[in-house]
DNA sequence: CATATCTATGAATCATATTCATGTCTCATG
DNA sequence: CATGAGACATGAATATGATTCATAGATATG
């Protein structure tokens, strides 16, 4: 007779527990609200016993849900001890990587996001490279990894994928007042800013944009310098269409606001991309490892 | 940043650290070796350090092994302790549950599990109707729930799957020697009982044989009353073909050896059947529970 | 050295977790 | 009271990831 109950429901509970709500917990860890839900009903089926008591306004645990919760609190304390532990006895690498990113990708939320593990990681040498020709160098070994959003994996290369792009198009408050820009906006007349080559971007942004909302745009703006882009929009030039990621700082400081609400994220992902070999890649684990470690919200979708 | 570190992969790395060995700890968790490898792979990937020590006559864990194994150690008990604790908090059944069940079934192997549960649910009344007609009356509601192998599930009833069955030709010793059958065997004029409709039986069986061990099938016995059938095998009549489940007994204690090695499960399972409805199947949900709690293995599969 | 017993591995398959698209219910508001 | 917003539930479709299958390699054993 075994009744496991390990099962991935149980951290789920854990954060619920904690957070007291579905909606709160399901953004927390990245999922939708569905999912929170389908989780807590298999689990409490599961256990036979009703675990939360769902109130209409906020819920409560049940008595047996308390005693899960702390039971759950104890062993998730000693399985993340003993994760911790180990992440120090990791083998520091040493040496040389060269890491390969977008423009926009690398001179924004990457950089934001290097920093613990160059500290954890003091005798290794990075090179980023940021261009958008990844591959070429990849397959010429001139890169030990790529972060990149390329559509046709090559069976040469291992795919790790670390998050989906949720684009914006975002302008000052100011701009939107002069321009009476509603939320979801009508772009009729409205200067939009892009990068010359994105009408890529374009499309991907209608395809995330549900149909209600589909805007109607008439003037583009092309400017081929995402840094030179951004400025000028924050300068209100125009409104602006970007991955989300790359103008996090500017939406959370509030010089820029969304002209879309809760637009989702593209179909493709970010991912690692890097040559298919049989041993030895410690260093790029290492750092694919600590990528995929940070949460989609940190990167902004 | 979160490094979740739940996983099943713990529970398989637990008990393979406990029988320290990939194919014992397969068999332990009812499943393949392959499966263990690919799981402890992956866990030593996640968290960057290797965990075991392969070396060629059995295995031992890394210093880090270790650790992680006292982690779960602990963790898994606390968690084991909260699962029973829930167990006996479940909601005790008192009223009647109405079970049904195939003759072969339900004669053998359910009888041998039932007492755990009748135990722990002094106030609830079961009828056990053994039958191969279990469909009508469920939904007529004269059964509450079916247990049985059907091929179609009805858009009305529910299904949950426990097991999947395993073949058996088997025949006493004595038999085998008379008969100079070796394993697996060709079955030429040798004589085989089975129930008298059961031809499906030997067609499923066929199926799950390896091609390279294909029997040929000369004389059949045809016997409507499995108990009956099984004594004659034990009598020296013939040999037998029926589902594992009916003769683990006799497997046991010898008193009949299998003439196939290695058989696979069909690809049928036997499940829990069920009218679906809105609520208030508590009855039916705790025996389902606990029949889904035990391992295929107890079920001769 | 042939065989038996392990573990590893890639591709195919299957199970399950998650999403999507809704539905229901409750509460606050004009 | 309609009406809409917010929170959770639910069924079908889908994506993710765990497991098997079919092998191969490696090491001991008679």
């Amino acid at each position: 007779m075994d009744a496991p109950l390990d099962l991935p429901q149980l951290r789920t509970f854990y954060t619920l527990a904690q957070v007291g709500s579905f909606t709160a917990c399901a953004r927390r860890l990245g999922r939708t609200q569905s999912a929170v839900s389908h989780a807590m009903t298999k689990l409490e089926d599961l256990v036979g016993v009703p675990l939360l008591d769902r109130r209409n306004r906020g819920l409560r645990l049940t008595e047996e849900g308390r005693r899960l919760y702390q039971a759950c609190e104890q062993a998730f304390a000693t399985l993340d001890a003993a994760a911790e532990d180990l992440q120090r006895h990791q083998t520091q690498a040493r040496g040389r990587l060269r890491v390969g990113a977008t423009v926009e990708f690398g001179s924004s939320i990457l950089m934001r996001h290097m920093q613990p593990f160059l500290a954890a990681n003091p005798d290794l040498e990075i090179d980023f490279t940021l261009s958008h020709d990844l591959l070429g160098p990849l397959l010429r070994d001139d890169l030990d990894l790529a972060i990149d959003c390329v559509e046709h994996a090559l069976p040469a290369l291992k795919k790790v994928p670390l998050f989906r792009e949720t684009y914006v198009v975002a302008c000052t408050p100011a701009f939107r007042r002069a321009h009476r820009l509603r939320v979801p906006a009508d772009l009729s007349g409205c200067p939009v800013l892009s990068l010359d080559k994105a009408g890529a971007w374009w499309n991907r942004f209608l395809m995330a944009v549900p149909d209600r909302q589909q805007p109607h745009l008439d003037r583009f703006i092309a400017v081929n310098h995402i840094r030179a882009m951004i400025h000028a929009a924050v300068e209100g030039m125009g409104a602006l269409l970007v991955p989300r990621y790359s103008v996090l700082e500017e939406l959370e400081r509030g010089d820029l606001v969304a002209l879309f609400p809760a637009i989702r994220p593209t179909e493709d992902r970010f991912s690692i991309y890097q040559k298919k070999v049989k041993a030895g890649q410690e260093k790029q684990k290492l750092l694919t490892r600590y990528l995929q470690s940070l949460s989609p919200a940190e990167f902004g979708s």
